[in-house]
Formats: structure tokens, C-alpha cells, sequence
DNA sequence: GTTCTAGTACGAGTTGAGTCGAACTTAGCA
DNA sequence: TGCTAAGTTCGACTCAACTCGTACTAGAAC
């Protein structure tokens, strides 16, 4: 069951299985600037990541590829590049793949409400 | 006194004296869309006009000059016409100045706890 | 009227971001 | 060994946005 959310700004620790592969380079959660962030997530396409991933994603890592995106994988490492490099998600490398997920934890400490916000948006209406 | 930012998410009404200028055109609540927000805040200088505005505003308009920013009057101008195009403020004119005031009940209702992000930011180091 | 002033409008220069194709890298597998 | 698949890197293109000077408009005060 996705999570609610009404659960997301609440969720303050992750438990994690220790052997996992090591994060890609990222910034401190005292880094986290946050005109960085809102730019980040001003981009409708990126947006729509974090927001599908937040909603879907189970405390599972998930590949670029799972979210369905019908664009250029070029364009894919673009924008989540630029998530990871603005600090709202984080991503593994399992052999092949690369997977991801949002950095609840501290996002929630650093701007709380913020992920509930991504979490209640709506997408536009398709044309 | 300046207010806390840990009462702007409380504010629901703000009433105001029924004889004040129309507001100039802005986006209607139910318009608002949330990567147009934060598109409209990543932007440092008008994270720091909202910010700015929202600490200090003590409920009165404020004119364009108010905040002191050191830069072209052109320059102003097209960031406040981006915050109000955005839905981030209202704009009256009164006489030959413009006055500023964040859209603060509509922006509580429709993105609860973005505000209190902007109003607890801290603005980068000075070089 | 004239002058001053707050702010707009327009246009140009520059920069940065999004988009994408093509070539490349690497892990897994037959 | 060679193939396939996930994702990166590079470069080029386009377009939107930021910056700002100049000219302009409109209210206020004299």
C-alpha cells in the first residue's frame, strides 16, 4: 500500500540493511540549501519523480526506468542527476542498475512539510 | 513586532478595510500550481523578497523600495511581476507606488506549510 | 504649468537549463 | 567470447530567464 500522505513528515528514521552499496556522491544534510531544492522540484518532470517515488516506492529502491517515463534515458540522467545533486534523492548502484529513492529523513528535518506538499500535488491535467 | 514564523501556517483571515485599491491581475487560489510556486522561490532574490516580506510585513503593504535591495529598478520590477504572476503576492497601486503583501491566507489553504519553509529559510552567508 | 518620483515597458546581451542523438561503459548471461 | 541491457558522457541545439540601460508613464507637490 502506498504511503498516506498524512504519514511522510512523521517518518524520522529508516532502518536500513547494512551491505548495501555505497550512496553516490551527495550533499550533507547541512548542506541542503533550500532555493536549491524548490528549484529542483520546480521542474514538472522532476517533480513528478520524487512525487511518484515518495507515494509508491514501499522503502524500496527503484532504477530509472521503473517510473514509466516515456523520454530519452539521456534525458533521465539529467534530471536525476540534478535530484541527487540537490540532495532529494538518493541513489545505489546494483550492478546494472541504479536505483533510487527520496531522502525522507532529511528532508524532514531540514524543511518539514516540505515532502507532504510533493506528496498532496497533483499532476496537470494531461492535454 | 515581526511575526513568528511559527504562527504564519495558523493565519486564515486576514481582514482588511473594504476600501483599498483593486489588486492587480493575479492567479485566482484554485490556480495556483505548485512548481510555479517553488519555480517562483528558487530564485534567491525573490525567496529573499518573500521572506522579507512575510518577517516584517506586519500586515501593511510595503512599496517595491521598501526592502532595500541594491539592484535596478527594471530589475524589481520583474521580480515582483514574477512573484504576483506566480501567486506568491498581491500588488496594489496607491497613487505612484506599488505595495507588496504575501498571499498568506490563500497561499496556508491551497500549500499548508510552504510558508513556514520560506519564513524559517535562512538567506546564504555574504561573500 | 513644471518638476520630481515610483514604477513600467521594451529591447539587447548573456547565461543557464532542458532536450536529445550518438557513442561509450559496464555487468550479467548465454 | 560475444551479446544485451541500464545507464553515463559528450556535444549541440533551443529556449526561457536573469540583468540592466534607456525611454516612458502617471501621480504628487510646488
Amino acid at each position: 500500500m502506498p504511503s498516506s500522505a498524512h504519514t511522510i513528515s512523521a517518518v524520522r528514521e529508516l532502518p536500513e540493511p547494512a551491505d548495501l552499496p555505497a550512496p553516490l556522491p551527495e550533499p550533507a544534510p547541512a548542506e541542503l540549501r533550500l532555493e536549491t531544492v524548490l528549484g529542483a522540484l520546480s521542474d514538472p518532470l522532476r517533480l513528478f519523480i520524487v512525487h511518484k517515488l515518495l507515494l509508491e516506492s514501499e522503502r524500496f529502491d527503484h532504477p530509472c526506468s521503473w517510473l514509466g517515463i516515456d523520454r530519452p534515458k539521456s534525458s533521465l540522467t539529467h534530471h536525476y542527476k540534478a535530484l541527487r545533486e540537490a540532495g532529494l534523492i538518493r541513489q545505489r548502484q546494483y550492478g546494472l542498475e541504479r536505483r533510487s529513492h527520496v531522502r525522507v529523513v532529511d528532508l524532514n528535518d531540514r524543511f518539514p512539510g516540505l515532502l507532504d506538499l510533493v506528496a498532496a500535488w497533483e499532476p496537470p491535467a494531461a492535454p
